[in-house]
DNA sequence: CTCCCGATAT
DNA sequence: ATATCAGGAG
């Protein structure tokens, strides 16, 4: 049961279900990661790649502590920011790619976080994600962030049959308007951690009720 | 497609 | 033991 925008049963589904998340949720752009800046922002967000947030803010209390500027991640000895981030998994690369991420800020955008999403994507560890989750947290710029949660259950709610992370967020610029665009992200999160689980969806509890296609499976 | 990788829940 | 967690790069 894919999503048509040609057909009205579709976008009456598709307006029932960003009614009952606006209502339950509400709608403002809610942060999970902690963060006083664009570059505390961009930090975490390239640590929570395959780490729940929940533990990259036990990281990053400490760590915004110790390196509290640009200028002491671009300097940082990296065994040390190795240790400091080791909790988080993946800790070669991301603490390599956090300190190339701080030099080349500061050599070439004069500490500055770009907010185009060429600029961002060519820092390193900076993908497709991390750089829409800055476009829409920091600059509010009308961007779909596709994570492990939207990837699921968009496909579960039927706005998309891709597999490939681009693929979505091109079929979800077609299903969702633009006044949503970022926070289908955030409901979707939120949904996701508390009901339509990735192991053992609670669909009975579930809100959205028949208003999703994979309702019981 | 594979590798990177620790912490937690089931 | 295994699946999953605000993915990215080679």
């Amino acid at each position: 049961m894919l999503f048509d925008v040609n057909d009205k049963k579709s976008l009456k589904r598709r307006d029932n279900i960003l009614k009952a998340l606006d209502e339950k949720y509400g709608k403002e752009y809610i942060c999970y990661l902690n963060h006083k800046n664009a570059w505390e922002l961009l930090v975490a967000t390239i640590l929570s790649a395959q780490c729940t947030d929940k533990r990259v803010n036990i990281i990053t209390k400490d760590l915004f502590k110790k390196y509290d500027t640009m200028e002491k991640f671009a300097g940082a000895d990296i065994s040390d920011l190795e240790i400091d981030i080791k909790q988080a998994g993946f800790y070669h690369n991301k603490a390599k790619n956090i300190k190339n991420a701080a030099i080349m800020l500061l050599e070439k955008y004069n500490g500055e976080i770009p907010s185009d999403l060429k600029e961002l994507t060519s820092l390193p560890g900076v993908g497709r994600k991390t750089a829409n989750v800055i476009r829409g947290n920091i600059f509010n710029e009308p961007s779909i962030v596709v994570d492990t949660h939207v990837k699921r259950i968009s496909g579960k709610l039927g706005f998309t049959g891709e597999k490939d992370p681009v693929k979505i967020e091109y079929d979800l610029m077609k299903v969702l308007p633009k006044d949503h665009w970022i926070l289908w992200n955030i409901h979707i999160i939120t949904l996701g951690r508390s009901i339509c689980f990735a192991r053992n969806p609670d669909c009975d509890n579930c809100f959205l009720g028949n208003f999703c296609p994979s309702k019981g499976k």
